[in-house]
DNA sequence: CACACATTTGCCATAATCACGTTTATATTA
DNA sequence: TAATATAAACGTGATTATGGCAAATGTGTG
């Protein structure tokens, strides 16, 4: 395997540099060493590292945090935290972002080397579970997740196109308060549409979680939303041309 | 906050006493040692510990990884493991259990307590989720709220459809003040349809609410409509296909 | 930019399938 | 024994799959 390429994002030099050692030591490939939050976005697109590991706490401020929730958000990386504090409070912030892993300073040599190996393959797997969502599976758990997360406060309600609500509880459409009568195809590739709002479903997506396993041609995806968008006041299922379906967001 | 709970499971008794000592010094009750799997389970349950700390390589089994798929499975704990190895196929191994983190001996104890804080935060997280989820569904306790809220002003009377009543302190259903005589799983699912008036209660729902344990088929439900349609002088239970049965709000 | 060409989409009629309501026979329970 | 609940069967209507076709969209070329 060859060398892994690792971007320090670390504003106190000494500890880069020791970082940077103890890496190079390892076989590892430091491309670059960033001081602040936004070289490091610019360094992260020239170098295209394999992995970053990033100080908490930047310049005295969440930078790192919000760095970190940069990456995970466009899910460019793995990465790893760089910590002297046990601060509860940034312990907490930090967990949001969900890292890869973490090391405290001062650290050990061995444990780094651990810690990137297990960022790594972390990544893959859930990189690969991705691969899995996008092309095939979106299994009912999942998607019940994606729209938990999307639901207004404490009410099963899923906001979305202009006056429309999803309840997620009773699996139902309304359009101002009034329920639509859909059947139980068109409920289920709504509840897909909603749950990836602003995302296009394919043809696919919706094949795999619309008909589960009975198979179905990319015909009956189009004649479904046919139906739906004559059960639908307003025309909010946008078609993204060869790919699928979406709602804007 | 009152101290947390942690149960070590490690078969070597110098890491296990240094890991105890470290972790009391920094407040942490451990309140047991398990040198084995079997017995880390027995102990789980005697002294249901906050969070648990497994060797990854008991016995140079991979008893540690089965232990911790076992606590993943039964949702039971976060775990963390400990581990002296970098060898990769064991990494992965480990990985496959999604672990709330993992120490690399020898520890520092700084580490020991951010990896701890970081696995509880994780844990709590996730539990959170699970247990929004898990609302969505409609238990007894939950559908008596549900009717609870729609009772009219002081009295526990529920009204439904044109002309109908539900009083749910003796669960009993009245069209024009008459009473209309129903059995028990028609009573039940009467009460179902009120609570979630104007949404539809679909076939899961009913047969987990009416049915309890002892499941039905969707053709029990049908029937079961059938003979309530029957009685109800008027055709309020609408069906929505696929999906299940409503009364209009 | 215009043009031809290929692909994709929306729409529809038709046929196949599925779900519903209903009935009857058979269990289960009180 | 009467009341209640389930299971299987079946006609009917609702829902869905399928293939065709025109319109729209995208692509390559001169």
């Amino acid at each position: 395997m060859k060398s892994k390429r690792v971007l320090i994002v670390e504003d106190d030099e000494v500890t880069a540099m020791n970082l940077k050692m103890s890496l190079e030591k390892q076989g590892y490939d430091v491309v670059a060493i960033a001081d602040d939050a936004l070289s490091a976005k610019s360094k992260l697109k020239i170098y295209s590292p394999d992995i970053v590991i990033v100080d908490i706490s930047l310049q005295e401020s969440d930078d790192g945090i919000r760095l970190a929730s940069y990456i995970r958000e466009k899910q460019l990386l793995p990465f790893i935290f760089l910590t002297a504090h046990s601060d509860d409070h940034i312990i907490e912030d930090a967990s949001k972002t969900e890292p890869y892993g973490y090391i405290i300073k001062p650290f050990d040599p061995a444990s780094l080397h651990v810690t990137i190996q297990m960022a790594l393959y972390k990544y893959h797997q859930e990189k690969k579970r991705n691969e899995n969502l996008d092309s095939l599976k979106v299994d009912k758990l999942n998607l019940e997740k994606l729209l938990y997360n999307k639901k207004l406060s404490d009410k099963p309600i899923v906001p979305f196109g202009d006056g429309y609500h999803l309840d997620i509880s009773v699996c139902e459409t309304f359009y101002n308060n009034k329920k639509i009568k859909l059947t139980k195809k068109e409920n289920s590739f709504i509840r897909l549409l909603v749950a990836q709002l602003g995302l296009v479903v394919t043809f696919d997506q919706a094949i795999s979680y619309v008909w589960e396993d009975d198979g179905a041609t990319e015909n009956s995806v189009r004649t479904l939303v046919w139906r739906l968008r004559n059960k639908l006041p307003t025309d909010i299922i946008k078609n993204a041309s060869g790919m699928g379906y979406y709602i804007e967001d």
